[in-house]
DNA sequence: AACGTTACCGATAACGTTTCCGAAAAGAGT
DNA sequence: ACTCTTTTCGGAAACGTTATCGGTAACGTT
């Protein structure tokens, strides 16, 4: 187990161990040929520095947290497969953690940071309180990506990167209503627990009150707590829900991509056609929704870019101490097989 | 930045600095009244011991790493759910780090382990060869899970947790034969560049060789390195190599989910109906197969199982030293909509 | 020849923690 | 009152690294 240290390099070199930590770190102040003899016998025996080490003296741990609340969330796990990219691109080591729903994301942060010398959390996924703005007196750079704080217009400390998500919810059902639809039955989650669920559900009545029509509580399916997450079974299950109330709709709109594709099979379980006799669009733009049948009409996020943003902020910060707010990038409506302009001859029943 | 440190402890406290230490990691040598005070007085500052001191001094650094080879496996992505919750639950932390298709996750693996004193080490996907027997050297304990190494008789010192791949593949392919199937197409790895795709290629040949069917070349995709993955869009893109060359198949046996799912929809575009003109089989067993149209038939891998052995076998390695070798578990072949039997008036061509 | 400059390098003190060793105090046995 | 344990604690040496500070030698410059 770690047997060779800097001293060893250094006695097997002839040198003092403080021309080997110059050596190794790219000093100037050292002859050409000692640190090339020295790198020389690094490269062969095997020698990695202490990581412990040297975090001791340094401040920095070249280490970062990746804080994730729905890991099950495909999503997520898109987005997880980007950020980790970039980290591992800046040589930064990535500490994934879990949140649970119950969870206090901040305490769990504030004890990782300290605990590892952390240099920056990205926050991915949920809502983030900071009542004591504990994070921030420690002055540790943070990144919400693709979750929400308790103020969208005090985006904290941290920065933030995700879509509009009430605008977006927006254009969406907008889209639906332009296609002639009136009954739009829609999937979220309960408006208490969860910001993103909620500003999506914020965009879907804008829009029935931009078209004049009134919604219809009955037409919304919540998601119960503790037993629904942003997946199939719980799209399922909550269409199963929906068609139980022998209420009449001609489009659902499905908060996100799993929930969509769980509703649409309830749906062809039941009969109904998609998209003849009922529309269905998802959120997310997840690439399995382009292989589905039929393929899914959906409000694509740009996972790469948000990815790819996250961490540079968080970079930015961290290396540059530069500070830049929130971060909004635009999503985009793809168009696809499951929605259809309502049929003017559709028989009421 | 982490201000307080363990002396502050200690003079709060007015004892010293060895007392402190002693409370913290619950020795038994010290007074009940002292210790009392000094936790309290610890969870009242937010003091939290650094890590890297700590590590220095101990062996143990509290954390292993999980090394990924296709971050964008869906498979693997709902293993890594399991596993990480696993090792949280443990109070471990889980280093995430990918490997690319041409890194050498051998020599990455070492470096982690020497640079952070890293106490074990999870290899997901990929292949594993290991010529210097190099991480046996430095003792440290690792799994290869649902992750092939060289020599399936050899599982060098590492433990393995995976299903049998060629047995479950044969199981597949035995049961598309037992429907009536003959022309069984398969869309497979490149033999030379992943083994568990050799292992299911190997089962679905034997199965066929057990029925008497001869293999045709020509009913078989094979990724196209560099540009394959197992995911959809290749799913997708080798179905549509496969329908040009004209060749007839009652079955098609995609060996992912992921891949059956993007050729259930080459097959829909191309007007071949499912299960009806051509039965289409998977592997893997994720949930979304539950949830498209036709639901999918597939191999089901526990997921939660291996996710959850993993662990445990590392943990038993890391703390009781206790080696225990190859682990199989069983799959469960799930028989859903997407495969029927072969129609006997079915018109040749 | 004396001095300043430069290039290179070594000794050493940290960083925050744990652990070993021994000391002081307190009780127990004679 | 004396020793002998036991309990409780402090001092100090590590752990492997980096950074500061100063020193030596070689080389110009006057």
């Amino acid at each position: 187990m770690q047997t060779v240290t800097i001293k060893d390099i250094a006695r097997a070199c002839g040198v003092s161990v403080s021309t080997v930590s110059r050596a190794m770190n790219g000093h100037q102040d050292i002859n050409r040929e000692t640190r090339e003899q020295i790198l020389r016998v690094i490269e062969e025996s095997g020698y990695v520095p202490n990581n412990s080490a040297r975090n001791l003296k340094r401040l920095e741990s070249r280490a970062v947290a990746l804080l994730v609340k729905g890991m099950d969330n495909t999503f997520f796990q898109d987005l997880m497969d980007v950020i980790e990219k970039e980290i591992h691109r800046r040589k930064y080591a990535c500490i994934l953690q879990r949140v649970e729903e119950s969870e206090d994301e901040v305490a769990l942060a504030l004890e990782l940071v300290k605990e590892k010398r952390l240099q920056g959390i990205i926050f991915l996924g949920g809502k983030f309180d900071h009542p004591e703005e504990s994070l921030e007196r420690l002055n540790v750079p943070f990144i919400l990506s693709t979750s929400e704080c308790r103020n969208a217009f005090d985006p904290c400390s941290g920065g933030k990167v995700s879509v509009d998500n009430e605008k977006e919810s927006f254009r969406m059902t907008e889209y639906l209503c332009s296609l002639g639809h009136r009954k739009i039955a829609i999937l979220t989650a309960a408006p208490n627990d969860d910001s993103i669920g909620r500003l999506r559900f914020d965009g879907y009545r804008r829009a029935l009150q931009a078209y004049g029509i009134s919604w219809e509580p009955d037409l919304a399916v919540w998601m119960k707590s503790g037993l629904d997450k942003y997946n199939f079974a719980s799209g399922y299950r909550m269409t199963k829900e929906l068609l139980e109330r022998n209420r009449e709709f001609t489009a659902l709109y499905a908060t996100s991509d799993t929930l969509a594709m769980g509703a649409c099979r309830a749906l062809f379980e039941a009969g109904i056609r998609v998209p003849k006799d009922c529309s269905v669009a998802g959120f997310d733009g997840l690439e399995t929704g382009k292989y589905y049948v039929p393929s899914l009409t959906t409000l694509a996020q740009p996972v790469g870019e948000i990815g790819r943003a996250t961490v540079s902020q968080l970079f930015r910060r961290i290396e540059k101490r530069e500070i830049s707010g929130q971060l909004t990038f635009e999503g985009k409506l793809l168009i696809r097989e499951s929605t259809a302009p309502l049929k003017a001859e559709r028989s009421e029943v």
